[in-house]
DNA sequence: TATATTTGCAACCATATAGTTGCATATTAA
DNA sequence: TTAATATGCAACTATATGGTTGCAAATATA
């Protein structure tokens, strides 16, 4: 089984998924399927399984309602690839300690 | 051609990558193929590609010197992964806006 | 010069991924 | 009740991905 970053990761890494998720997000709404297809280009089973790969790496939840699946944006897991990210940060940020001091504090 | 962050984000997506640019960055110094190889379990091919994946993602540079490749981490393109961040960050942090006020602000 | 080392290239394999279409089913509306 | 809508499931396709092996070429060492 892929690591919950491993998942988040891949999620995003899929310029269309990074758009169905951004719509979702700015949307500020739980949206049903149909309607979330109906912004692009590709067919609503394409948009079914990329709503999956968000789902499984938690970046949505999906209510049923009647007939309908609503899908809601959850940017929350976005925050371990931030905190993947802090380690790298002292390579573009000057106001952080540089890698030198970084291993001078390990040994 | 695939953009620049999705080729940042699809190199980061394999934990295999992550491994190796890792190893790179604390090693904070070149280092050839074959040592790069002897700390994984496959082959010397295998981690070529994933380097090459690296490479073109612009997180390591690679230089010929002799027989020897020596490659350099370069976690800078990981800004771009931060600044797409950014937007969402909101969500995760209290301390910033909220998504309501940015959606009023567009307004 | 002969040998060992480092690497690239090419072919190959299995599986994952991104997409499609057709059809059945459940729910809602006329 | 009949028709329309929203969806899931399954099968299929093409290409990408992560990995392998074998071999040739370039460079360094004995």
């Amino acid at each position: 089984m892929q690591s919950k970053i491993t998942k988040i990761l891949k999620a995003i890494a899929d310029p269309t998924r990074r758009e169905i998720f951004h719509a979702l997000v700015v949307a500020a709404t739980a949206m049903p399927i149909t309607q979330i297809s109906g912004q692009f280009a590709i067919s609503r089973q394409g948009i079914t399984k990329h709503l999956k790969t968000l789902e499984d790496a938690g970046l949505i939840q999906i209510q049923t309602k009647g007939r309908e699946r609503f899908c809601l944006a959850d940017p929350l897991p976005l925050q371990e690839v931030n905190h993947w990210l802090k380690f790298y940060e002292r390579f573009w940020d000057d106001t952080l300690q540089n890698l030198s001091s970084y291993l001078d504090n390990k040994a």
